[in-house]
RNA sequence: GCGCCUGUAGCUCAGGGGAUAGAGCGUUGGGUUGCGGACCCAAAGGCCGCAGGUUCGAUUCCUGCCAGGCGUACCA
């Protein structure tokens, strides 16, 4: 660059502009360089098949051949372990899936469950020696709220075959969360149309006019009317405990509802103001929404304290261990653990261990008073917690404080999970424990890890929490109370669905039994490789339409190309063994093809990425590669044909061909997908 | 405030100190007297968020900004 200032070349460029400038210079001298480079050493005899300049870099070939029948022979003699690492010595425990009973398995469950069947797999490969833990939340303020709602409004309403029962109180729960919180949506509601409504709070003043002339004017009802007034008109939240009058919901909403349907027949047009920030919904979205509430308005907003009320007497009868709700909760439990069985074997997850956060509890007490004992945890503000930063001499704010039992002695999720962990050590003898658990714990999990690090676990420095992000919706958040929770099985019946119409397009002359087969290994495999082929960082978009087309980057590209390869070895009527025992003899005839290389290099490097997703514990990388090497195996099956090749080109790619198919099953099975012969 | 994550083609996303930054979808135009067309080829489309720094070389590493998301003591 010194060089360009001093010719004045540099002259009215800026700094970026020189730079590009310079480095093309640069480049131009590089590229013969290293022409000259290539020739002197191609000149030279140093044995390499082929010595080639290619933009300023120098690539020498060695005899391809013999490396690719020595590749190959190494692909089909080791078979199903190509690709696997040396055992290692290391202890490690994977803890995925963790679903909640008496609630719905929906798709960020299955998101985690395909990462964690993935990792267990791929770490598996690289050599350690894991065991899958699973955890499941079969206690909690959710069992309450959902056997509350069951007992006060469903009992005995269960529907009677035995598989449809753990779905069925998915959905309990779901109401139980809906009934509970409808006062909150009310108002939230409300608050949403005072902040991103103009119009709304426009005729807030009129509306509440209205209301006022059309009601029994009480003094209640006139410090309601003020109080919504001046909430709505200051955009300020609204609390529903501060209504007096508990009917006075009731006359505001369908005032509320004419306002809003006013809005959608006369729309304004869009005008940005200052300050105020852009609305996040439209008038029938709006709308829509007044309507959800507007239906049980009347019915559940009078309600909705002493259901709160009851819920905290439900909780009490847990908390007293109650006969007979322990009973219940017994019979249900089992509703939702035989769907989850159910649910683990399609998705081909199996557990070492089950932990269950009912077993954790006691001795999550018992470790908090021997933190407190120890003086690690101390009691603040009528809590044990444990003041982590100060506890590590940290002047700023890290790892916080971490609460590890309630003031009222109930337990936190932090008391069963030390309790978990201390036993994963303890009793199992874990080196290193692994947690795939939602991104959004991460600070959470830092702070057990440093508790136990503090309590003397030296293992708790190995211990790891591969966070994942949520799964969203094209229209948005996923939100129960919403409804808008896909669950499991509907994408499932949807993916199945269409993955048989599909089969049965592409090839009808399958036998019934192989379609059904095929389509629900191509269903299962896609919506696996939808939740893998996105790192774990990144927000999965849920697109159901996305999910039902089959074409692209997806599992089938990848399945397919395996079952064009099986195809072939079919037609050829040769066993990988005898390939495999050809594959020292292989003759290729002559130089390979471009595709040949390209796809003998991606068989060749599935070690390395085995290798590489274990270390970042990334099955991504395992979902990249094998879209990878199937990308080369099209490229191949294109350019080169195979059975009207003639002897020994024929063989020589046959055994490529076995190769081949060999590693993308093998791949696919680190990802926990099928690799059907034909589809 | 503090901390973590994200920003790459119209959209969804890979990649990564070194060659002309790649896929898929979408758009346009092609390919079957070949081992199954769930495939392939071509075209078009990029200040790799912005600005500095380190380096022979940065889209990649470092710092600072900007924008979005998430977390931050009795939810799980």
């Amino acid at each position: 660059m010194a060089d360009l200032a001093a010719a004045g070349e540099l002259e009215g460029l800026s700094r970026k502009e020189a730079k590009r400038l310079a480095a093309d210079r640069v480049r131009e001298r590089v590229v013969s360089l290293a022409e000259e480079v290539a020739a002197a050493t191609a000149a030279g005899g140093h044995g390499f098949a082929r010595v080639e300049a290619a933009n300023g870099y120098v690539n020498v070939s060695f005899d391809a051949n013999a490396m690719a029948a020595r590749l190959i022979g190494e692909v089909l003699g080791q078979g199903a372990v190509y690709g696997t690492g040396a055992p290692l010595a290391e202890q490690v425990m994977i803890e995925h899936s963790q679903p909640n009973t008496h609630k719905a398995f929906h798709v960020g469950h299955l998101r985690n469950s395909c990462l964690g069947v993935s990792l267990s797999r791929i770490l598996r490969a690289a050599g350690y020696a894991v065991r899958d833990a699973n955890y499941i939340g079969d206690i909690g303020m959710h069992v309450v709220k959902c056997l509350w709602c069951y007992e006060r409004f469903h009992k005995g309403q269960e529907p009677a075959a035995a598989e449809a029962k753990g779905r069925w109180l998915g959905e309990v729960y779901a109401e139980s969360d809906a009934r509970l919180n409808f006062r909150k949506d009310v108002v939230e509601f409300l608050l949403l149309l005072s902040t991103e409504d103009p119009t709304f709070v426009a005729a807030i003043d009129r509306m509440l006019k209205y209301l006022w002339r059309g009601s029994s004017q009480s003094e209640e009802m006139g410090q309601d009317v003020a109080y919504l007034l001046g909430r709505v008109a200051g955009a300020q939240p609204i609390k529903d405990e501060m209504l007096r009058d508990p009917g006075v919901m009731l006359k505001f909403w369908p005032i509320v509802g004419d306002q809003l349907r006013d809005e959608v027949a006369n729309p304004k047009p869009y005008v940005p103001q200052d300050g105020v920030p852009e609305p996040t919904t439209t008038p029938e979205e709006r709308l829509a929404t007044w309507q959800r509430l507007a239906e049980p308005m009347d019915a559940w907003w009078p309600e909705v304290p002493a259901w709160r009320e009851e819920v905290k007497e439900t909780f009490a009868r847990w908390e007293r261990q109650d006969p007979a709700f322990v009973a219940l909760w017994t019979e249900t439990r089992e509703w939702s653990l035989a769907d989850f069985r159910r649910i683990f074997d399609e998705l081909g997850a199996e557990f070492d261990v089950w932990f269950f956060e009912s077993e954790v509890e006691d001795e999550g007490r018992r470790i908090v008073q021997d933190l407190l004992a120890k003086g690690i945890a101390e009691v603040s503000d009528g809590l044990p917690v444990v003041k982590i930063d100060e506890k590590l001499g940290l002047a700023e704010p890290t790892y916080r404080t971490l609460p590890i039992l309630r003031s009222d002695g109930s337990t936190l999720y932090a008391t069963k999970d030390l309790a978990l962990t201390k036993r994963k050590f303890d009793e199992y003898g874990v080196d290193r424990a692994i947690w795939v658990v939602d991104v959004r714990q991460s600070l959470y999990f830092q702070q057990v890890f440093k508790t136990l690090e503090l309590y003397g676990f030296e293992q708790a420095a190995q211990a790891h929490h591969l966070g994942y992000e949520m799964v969203r919706l094209p229209e948005g958040v996923i939100s129960s109370r919403k409804g808008n929770v896909p669950v499991y099985d509907d994408i499932r019946d949807a993916v199945v669905a269409r993955a048989q119409e599909i089969v049965e397009e592409k090839n009808a002359g399958l036998a019934p039994a192989a379609k059904a087969e095929v389509a629900w290994q191509v269903a299962i495999g896609s919506l696996k490789y939808a939740m893998l082929a996105r790192d774990n960082n990144k927000v999965v978009t849920f697109d159901l339409d996305e999910a039902l087309s089959f074409d692209g980057h997806a599992a089938p590209y990848i399945q397919y190309a395996h079952a064009r390869a099986c195809r072939i070895l079919e037609h050829a009527g040769l066993e990988a063994e005898g390939l495999a025992a050809a594959a020292g003899g292989l003759d290729f005839g002559g130089e390979l093809a471009a595709e040949e290389l390209g796809l003998l290099q991606a068989v060749s490097a599935l070690p390395e990425a085995v290798q590489q997703a274990a270390a970042e514990y990334r099955p991504l990388v395992i979902a990249n590669y094998v879209f990878d090497l199937a990308r080369r195996f099209n490229d191949f099956y294109h350019a080169c044909p195979v059975l009207p090749s003639a002897e020994p080109t024929r063989t020589a790619r046959l055994a490529l061909t076995a190769a081949t198919a060999q590693a993308l099953r093998n791949g696919l099975g680190l990802l926990g997908i099928a690799a059907p012969a034909a589809m």
